[in-house]
Order: C-alpha cells, then structure tokens, then sequence
DNA sequence: TGTTAATATTTAACATGTTATTTAATGAAA
DNA sequence: TTTCATTAAATAACATGTTAAATATTAACA
C-alpha cells in the first residue's frame, strides 16, 4: 500500500465544510481584491511616470479639484485614513505639489491646498488617466460598467448599513 | 472687483477635464477599493477573535484546505505576493499554526503545511465565516451577489488580458 | 469661570503591498 | 563538465492600512 494514499485519509476532515474552503479563493473580497488590483494595474504606468503612488495620486487629484479643503474632509473624499493621510501629505509638501496651512477660524484644523507645481502636473497627467479609463469603458462595455458600479455602490451600503 | 472672483478665474482651468475631476472619487478603483473595506469589515470580529488578521486568515484557510502546496502556489491562490507571503508565514510559523519543509525533489522549493492546531483553528473560525457570508448574501440578494461577482471576474480577466 | 468631554490632527507600532536585489538550486548549452 | 540563464524563495527599502495613543483646541456645562 503507498503512503499517499494514507496521508489523504488522515485529512478527510476538511471536506466537510458547507461553502467548500476548496473555493475560497473565489469569495467577495477576494474577487474585489483582484478586480482592483486589474484595474489599478491599468494606471500603473501613469503613476510611475510622475512618480507617485495611487493613493498619493488620489490626493492630488482631489486637492486640485476643490479649493482648500481640510484634512478630514479629504481623508473622507478619497477613502484614505487620516493616519496614512498624515504620512502622504507630509511626503507631497516636501516635494512642493500641495501646502498645508491652519484655519485660522479653527486652530484645530488644517487647510490643504495644491501649489501650482502640483496643479500643473495634475492637469498633465489627468489626460493619460482619462484616456485609460476611456479604455476600460471600451474594451468592458459603458452598460455592464455602469451595471457594476452600481451593484458595488449597493453592495458598500448595505454592508455598511449592517454596520 | 472682488478678489475671490479673480481667485476663481484663476483656476477654471480645472473644469475643463471630459470625465470631470470632481466626481473622481467615484471612479472604479475607489469603488471597488470601498466595496471591499465593507466586505472585509464584516469579517473583522472574526479576525479579532483568533488574533489574526484578513490575510493571514487567507494564507490558513489556504493551508488547511489543501495538502502541503508550494509557497509560490500558495501566493498565486490567495493572490499575496511573494514577499508579504514570506513575513506571512515567518509569523504564523512563529505561533505554531503552519510549518515550511523543504521539498526533497527540488530543494529550491519550500513545502507549506498546517499544524493541527492550525486545522482545528481554522475548522473553528470558519463556521463564523461562512455565517457572516451567509448574511451578506440575503441582505444583498444571492442573484445580484452572483451578477456582481461574474461582472468582477469578467472586469479582472479583461483588464488582466489588455495587460 | 473652571473642569471635562468632544473634535482634529498627528505620531507610534505593527502588518502588508510593491519593486528591486540577493541567495540558492536547477536546467540548458557549449 | 563547466558556464550561464532561469527559477524559487527570502530579504531590503519604502509607502500604506490599521489600531491605539498623544497633542492641541474647542465646546459644553455645572
């Protein structure tokens, strides 16, 4: 008798689970994970010729669009803890893209703004972005696009709403 | 004149962009980055519970439901990258819960198993797993779930294969 | 008014993602 | 068989996610 065949039968247990852990790795977050990493791999090559990450191209992005926002409201804007979003910031400001400066009403707040350095290169590198999105509406279809982002919107909120 | 007019002409500019930059944080990554910090929420008790955190608890789920898989199987099923699956392991290893072998065949490769504690960790938690799941799929609907879920794969596969 | 609770932001500590490099072992070709 | 490219895994360096704690300011209230 061969010893494999011994050694799968002191595993036979971990077939009886309902949902089959043999599959897991076919479970929603999993699935969110890779579908964002896909997505996220299409705006690879724009980040690194500016040399910013995405997240710290989230934030430019947002504090060129809107003028003077405080650091909760951009932490909330763009889904970034306020934590990292400390660390982000602290790196643009050394590079000169972005200022932060208190609110003189609030001294407990912080208003963040982009320089014109980092407006420029926003407005630069915006048109590659836009055109690889333009891509992904093409090659995926505008309706199923517009399907998904929907079903992921409900999905956040019910989610959310169940704490 | 006023000077916050002048300010404003200044920066119209910014409005010129197709897809329009204010309402960026609605682009797909930020989408998917949102539905899936909500799925992954409802599995954080879970997490908490057994002190371990949502990829680790990918890497054991991984490990219990399949017989002594290379560390590069392992990455590519539970899509962690080589380097995190290293300290990953470096520290579940540390708690007892896997254990790393090298192969006899090719002594490049190292063989990844768990330990019977980690079975009887992972047979435990996964009862509460595959109820939380159970919950997400009625509040959301099991169609749509399955809707979402072929979009998603669909999304990654094509982006995957436009690079 | 003075004490205390709440808010805004930062910092700390640890785990992970990403890219590049290192180490060791295997495979292929001269 | 020696040489060289390839493969598997680990390590290094840096940025981010998460949780908790620290700091400073404001608000609330006895």
């Amino acid at each position: 008798m061969s010893n494999s065949k011994l050694a799968i039968s002191k595993k036979q247990r971990i077939q009886k689970t309902s949902h089959g852990l043999n599959d897991f790795s076919h479970t929603l977050p999993i699935r969110l994970l890779r579908a964002r990493q896909a997505a996220i791999s299409q705006f690879r090559p724009i980040y690194q010729q500016y040399d910013v990450t995405e997240q710290q191209w989230r934030v430019l992005r947002m504090v060129t669009s809107s003028d003077s926002l405080t650091v909760g409201d951009l932490s909330r804007a763009v889904f970034i803890s306020m934590p990292s979003l400390s660390r982000i910031m602290t790196s643009l400001e050394k590079r000169k893209l972005i200022r932060r400066k208190t609110d003189k009403r609030d001294l407990r707040k912080m208003k963040v703004s982009a320089t014109s350095a980092g407006q420029a290169m926003v407005t630069e590198a915006a048109l590659w972005s836009d055109a690889r999105y333009d891509d992904i509406a093409r090659w995926f279809g505008k309706k199923r696009l517009k399907e998904l982002q929907i079903l992921l919107d409900d999905l956040a909120q019910i989610l959310n709403a169940h704490q």
